[in-house]
RNA sequence: GCCCUCGUGGUGAAAUUGGUAGACACAAAGGACUUAAAAUCCUUGCCCUUUUGGGAGUGCCAGUUCGAGUCUGGCCGAGGGCACCA
């Protein structure tokens, strides 16, 4: 027998599939689809574990899925536009776009080395002209629609990159990518109105039962709704300022009111452009927003104005204005009515100022002098010193009982607000989608005609230039649209945009006439299982939901609402972090175990710092190259360890040991391989047993059960359980009736997950093409022997091995006569038993 | 501060959803084979007993139940998300 070559025998099965298109994939309505995504990888220059992780998780699922008979679209391309490409290229003298092919041939190479069961033939790139004149032809059915919008408004400027950022982009106030300090700049900016559904996109999320809570609830926080009452306050004072409209989720308590605070890009603020003071105040304001230190403190500042607020359910009582740092000019009117008692920011504020602090709600079990002191009191109860509101319990049922009032009396009017906020999608950046429009004289927005599309991109230019590059190409910009001279516009589209439809794409890649064909999208959407990495829990899963929406808005050809029926994140690939004595990262193969501590390779004497395990990041080197282990273990070896000893949902420990014991175990299933077809061959069947068949049954009835509910790490398990039942029973049975019937379904068991080391056993053993899921024999596992468990008081005492299916009369029987339960039941009485069949049996007695 | 998730051996984790806790693997210790090492295989894994066996035990405290890792309430701890959202 020749140790198993596990490069020989990839390589070939690799070659098999690719010849014989195994993957190719065309409508076929007799078959149920199954669409299976995972996230699509940016081109960065390799794959990465993490890639490895999540495209076995759904190779896995989808190899499965077509043995069950599933029609499966397994699709993959490339998030290839961005903005690494365009620094590696402007730092090396590159063409974007050649990088990028280039790191694609890669990663493609790579890939297909893991054996993943991809229909190459529909693969995508963002980049090209093929994929984003779509985009283009979506962008502009987005601006017929009024979807898309343009607007001067404030901007999250990321001054690394020299680019607008989008709220979901900025994170702890710094950019996503760069992790620069976010500015607040004004400009103008295209929006997708997004917000336009808020509520439908809440409401959506309602449908997807199999996405993970943790997003759905992530999804409805971004979302941010809330109810309340929009107030219009009466103002007097030295400003022409009449009213100031507010929004507040707590109409009930403005009795409690003691100022009115107004953000200071209110309009109000336009009386105050020349109070040096109020500048002053402004600047610090600005800065408050980025400063992690401000953030933590939290400290609540505000700028006093002449003007008064009326309150409108007591005209009587007048209270201050201010400009303050915490309220929002983009959330509500930019304007909050300040209710200390019961809000524990406006408690901040009111205390810092010297502000009145009135008590209107009091808890259910405090008396009618309740005050508010040390703290803000939120929590539900009656109110109190209110008028003709007291006794109302709040917030139940005082909220809707004033809003009432209010409406009646003209005073306000019911209201419902959204965090979310419309999504900027203008990027000063050459390598992205350009955006198809153009600027006349005027300054007028003229749609670039369909029939010009598309809109390119310029090749050969200088990506040195500050800001953007595609705004230094006066040739370019110059564009003739019914024979006027217009200007194009010089920004291109946030990539999240190219992201938000690809799935799509995947359905039609070769459609020339629109992003997708409506017959295709109809039989493959939606995409049955998502895969990817929570991080896009907001920005791309509420992105592409968005987009589904808006191309599905006023179309009825259309009727997608939800691109991804079921979702699963998968967990991070971690490992330790190892610096040395000066503080540099060291990468794990710059270090070795010598004597059980860990040094420098290159310098035994030098003592390594070993760090926590964290997230695989070329940043603090902790990373392992997949290429390299898949060139030393072989691909199967590596999908068998990534997929062992975490569950896919949670982060995994990368573990040399591990990986060379997943590597070992490939090697003896094939010494186990070879045993098995031994005897096969030589025909050695003679005693027909049962007990394999029983086995294998219980394996199958395991492992189908496991896959379908993505307990992968419970499927190794399984395996190594399957193993060493093997090895047991070749050792007590040498003749073996049942044998290669049972062996070959355990071998398509394990195709998932190791697909060419059993592709090559199952030729090996004389089965060729096509092979389906094994089901299990109900019959066959209600075979055989029970162990029933003998419990005395409910404690554990005994187990009885006996047949299957025995009554409560004859176990109990059976229990009597066991030698350690008997001594037990001397001179006790039974007072009752449960039973439970084939299961349990539990003897209670009087003491 | 608010919201969500999770606490099981030295480690990663299983447990048919209320019925044998620790499957499977990693690491460790002891042993076998070997002149030796590597590789491989076997055994062990809290407390008491020589063994048969018994006791404790799933973060902590209580409760429901014949029976709780699983259900309920309270507490403690870890991780993640959001953060002046009126």
């Amino acid at each position: 027998m020749e140790r198993y070559n596990f490069k020989k025998v990839e390589e070939k099965w690799q070659n098999f599939w690719s010849k014989n298109n195994s993957f190719l994939t065309t409508i076929d309505k007799n078959k149920k689809k199954f669409y299976c995504l995972e996230m699509f990888p940016y081109p960065s220059g390799k794959i990465h574990m993490g890639h490895v992780r999540n495209y076995t998780i759904g190779d896995v699922l989808s190899r499965y899925k077509a043995l069950k008979g599933f029609n499966v679209l397994h699709p993959m391309g490339w998030d290839a536009f961005g903005m690494p490409a365009e620094n590696a290229a402007r730092d090396n003298n590159l063409d974007p776009k050649e990088w990028t092919n280039r790191n694609i041939e890669t990663m493609k190479n790579q890939l297909k080395k893991l054996g993943l069961s991809i229909d190459w033939s529909r693969e995508i790139s963002t980049c090209s002209e093929e994929y984003y004149k779509h985009q283009q032809n979506f962008f502009l059915e987005l601006l017929e629609k009024k979807l898309v919008y343009r607007k001067e408004n404030y901007v999250n400027w990321d001054p690394v990159d020299e680019t607008v950022l989008a709220n979901e982009q900025v994170i702890d106030g710094k950019g996503w990518r760069s992790g620069a300090a976010v500015e607040r700049k004004k400009l103008s900016q295209w929006f997708f109105n997004i917000s336009k559904f808020s509520q439908d996109l809440l409401d959506g999320l309602e449908s997807l039962e199999t996405w993970p809570n943790k997003v759905k609830t992530m999804q409805k926080n971004w979302i941010g709704k809330s109810f309340g009452c929009e107030i219009e306050f009466k103002i007097e004072g030295d400003l022409p300022v009449e009213k100031i409209r507010c929004f507040t989720t707590r109409p009930d308590t403005l009795f409690g009111f003691s100022f009115l605070a107004l953000s200071v890009d209110h309009e109000v603020s336009k009386y105050f452009i020349n109070n040096k003071d109020f500048q002053k105040f402004k600047n610090e304001c600005s800065k408050t927003g980025t400063t992690e230190e401000a953030i933590a403190v939290g400290e609540k500042i505000g700028f006093k104005t002449n003007l008064e607020a009326i309150n409108p359910l007591d005209p009587s009582q007048k209270v201050p204005v201010y400009f303050a740092n915490f309220v929002l000019m983009d959330y509500g009117f930019g304007a909050v009515f300040g209710c200390p008692g019961h809000d524990q920011r406006d408690f901040d504020f009111a205390k810092k100022y010297g502000l009145n602090i009135k008590t209107v709600v009091k808890p259910f079990d405090k008396d009618e002098n309740f005050e508010v002191k040390e703290e803000a009191y939120a929590g539900p109860g009656i109110l109190i010193n209110s008028d003709f509101l007291n006794g109302l319990e709040a917030p139940q049922n005082s909220v809707l009982e004033t809003i009432k009032i209010l409406e009646k009396k003209n005073l306000g009017k019911k209201q419902t607000n959204y965090r979310l906020k419309d999504w900027g999608v203008s990027r000063q950046r050459y390598w992205g989608c350009p955006i198809p429009v153009a600027y006349d004289e005027n300054g007028k927005v003229h749609p670039i005609p369909k029939s010009m599309l598309p809109v390119k991109l310029p090749e050969n230019i200088d990506l040195k230039v500050k800001g953007n590059p595609l705004d230094s190409q006066k040739k370019w910009k110059e564009i003739i649209i019914e024979g006027k001279k217009m200007t194009r516009e010089t920004d291109t589209l946030d990539t999240f945009v190219c992201s938000s439809w690809y799935y799509l794409r995947f359905c039609s890649p070769n459609e020339k006439h629109y992003g997708f064909n409506k017959e295709e999208i109809d039989y493959w959407m939606p995409v049955d299982q998502y895969i990817g990495g929570v991080e896009h829990a907001i920005l791309h899963l509420l992105y592409s939901r968005f987009f589904m929406r808006a191309i599905d808005y006023r179309n009825e050809n259309f009727q997608i609402k939800e691109p991804f029926q079921s979702l699963f994140t998968q967990g991070m690939v971690c490992h330790e972090t190892y610096k040395d004595e000066d503080n540099n990262w060291l990468s794990p193969d710059e270090v070795e175990k010598v004597n059980g501590k860990i040094v420098k390779k290159i310098d035994e004497n030098k003592i390594v710092k070993v760090g926590p395990s964290e997230s695989m990041s070329k940043s603090k080197k902790n990373v392992v190259d997949p290429e390299f282990i898949i060139k030393n273990y072989g691909a199967d070896a590596v999908r068998l360890f990534i997929l062992s000893d975490s569950p896919p949902e949670k982060d995994i420990q990368w573990s040399e040991q591990g990986m060379v014991s997943s590597y070992k175990f490939v090697q003896k299933l094939w010494i186990l391989h070879n045993e098995i077809k031994n005897i096969i061959f030589k025909n050695k069947y003679e005693k027909d047993d049962k007990k394999i068949e029983k086995f294998v049954n219980q394996m199958i009835s395991k492992i189908t059960l496991n896959l379908e509910k993505f307990n992968y790490n419970v499927i190794i398990a399984n395996m190594y359980e399957t193993y060493n039942f093997l090895i047991n029973y070749l050792k007590e049975e040498k003749s073996l009736k049942n044998l290669k019937d049972n062996y070959y379904k355990i071998l398509i068991c394990f195709l998932p997950i190791i697909p060419h080391f059993a592709s090559e056993c199952l030729e090996d053993i004389g089965f060729q093409n096509e092979y389906n899921w094994p089901k299990h024999d109900e019959k066959a596992l209600e075979e055989g022997k029970v162990s029933i468990v003998v419990q005395i008081n409910g404690k554990k005492r005994s187990i009885l091995n006996t047949k299957k299916g025995l009554g409560e009369a004859e176990i109990l029987d059976y229990s009597k006569k066991d030698k350690n339960i008997f001594k037990y039941l001397d001179n006790k009485k039974i007072v009752k038993i449960i039973f439970i069949k084939d299961k349990l049996i539990n003897i209670l007695l009087n003491e």
